[in-house]
DNA sequence: TCTTCATTGTGTCGATGTGACATAATAGAA
DNA sequence: TTCTATTATGTCACATCGACACAATGAAGA
């Protein structure tokens, strides 16, 4: 049985898996032990099997995670994203075996995904000896295969471009967070200082936000509150989108 | 020589092809001329064809027209969106030649783009005399193959969204129009009606527009300014978007 | 225990934007 | 000339926004 039997030819699926600690923000690589260049998460679709489908399987094989926020963002279709200088370098480097050369010489177009997790719920587990997969801060990208570099670029444009108009969090927090520590996520994510008094008095406006009675102790300072988010109401909002000029 | 060697194997993309007239919102539509189902425009990609190439192309075959608004809005690939049974159909109402049968029978995904073109400039002509090419109002949309009226249907909630935050209406109207056509535009996209003063200020607001000298007369009452877009002005609204929250 | 410090919770104020509506202008029809 | 439909522009109360002041408080140190 070979690859041509089982799987849509010509066509895989790669996901920017982002996460979020220590105030940065991460994204989920891997690369071979003896290979120099990293890639992103990715695979292939079986001949009977969703594509949406094959991109959570993936993100479980990675992850671990099965309810994860996955978002189709763009289709790289570039006549000669793949190659052959790139086939043959993975041969040589045994990243794949004899048997697979052709299925990989094929002309390739690849779904992107971005997905959101919850960076604690997440130990990035290779699933074989000879893999390497770590949490990366994107300020501190390594060179990449093909055009993943563009594939990370265009996902955080993509979550970007979500933040602008509708809610984001719920996936990359923990159920419970003070308001600082999901203001430093959207300053993260926008690259861009936000006035601390403003985006809490917006953030609660938009009513997705239950105050709990719990506070977080610990440090010098004033004990924050904890929020957490409404689930009914947070989804309402990513339905409706927030504000929209018309 | 065969679809499988100049072809990317079971993949396809689709054209929501939009046109503003008569107060309406029409979208480009084809079918053969025997068979009872319709279908959005669509094609096939060279092996040698960049993706959104190939989406040009197939605009270029249907509308004549090569500068033309296109953007991917999803890709389409549950398992079975094609079947047999489709397929059956369309080999006996001769759609295609025997010969084309086992590419037909592929598992195909399809990437969906949704374009906007100014009505006018686009003359719907089949490009075989089997086939029939018109523009259909999103009212009257008749019973489309396979899984067309999602495609259809998604295609104009994009839209929707696009418009939402950024500017939109060079493509989908002539060089000079007036504030009413524009407001009717949008609000034929939207679904609702919205303030003719207010919509006049806050889209003067965006600085996107240049009030012509002249005027379009014809009415039994006040002719109206006429307008166009500031080319300059629309581009760099198109890339930082309208409205941010943040 | 009292003071100090860092950070949080809440409030204020002027500028700007928004929704609802009034009024004036005008091309063509009656 | 008058009437009518539609456009152009203005008004006004109110909401929202950005910038900032100040009080509250948990813990550390004197």
């Amino acid at each position: 049985m070979s690859y041509f039997d089982n799987y849509q030819p010509g066509f895989s699926i790669d996901c920017a898996i982002f996460g979020f600690h220590e105030n940065e923000l991460k994204v989920l690589l891997l690369k071979m032990k003896h290979s120099r260049k990293w890639a992103v998460p990715g695979g292939f679709v079986r001949l009977d099997e969703d594509v949406d489908v094959a991109a959570v399987r993936e993100l479980k094989l990675r992850t671990g995670l099965e309810d994860i926020y996955l978002e189709q963002f763009h289709l790289f279709g570039k006549a000669h994203r793949s190659n052959d200088e790139y086939v043959d370098q993975i041969v040589k480097d045994n990243v794949i075996s004899p048997e697979l050369d052709p299925w990989f010489r094929q002309r390739f177009i690849t779904l992107g995904y971005f997905a959101l997790v919850e960076f604690s719920r997440v130990i990035p587990a290779p699933t074989e000896n000879a893999i390497v997969c770590e949490w990366v801060p994107l300020s501190e990208i390594p060179e990449l295969i093909l055009d993943h570099a563009e594939i990370v670029d265009k996902a955080l444009t993509a979550l970007r471009n979500k933040l602008r108009f509708e809610p984001i969090g719920k996936e990359l927090l923990p159920k419970k967070f003070t308001m600082t520590e999901l203001r430093t996520l959207y300053e993260t994510i926008l690259g861009e200082e936000l006035d601390r008094r403003n985006f809490q008095r917006k953030m609660l406006s938009f009513g997705i936000l239950d105050r709990l009675e719990e506070t977080r102790k610990g440090g010098a300072h004033k004990a924050p509150f904890l929020y957490s988010f409404n689930e009914e109401k947070y989804n309402q909002s990513l339905i409706k989108g927030f504000n929209t000029i018309w």
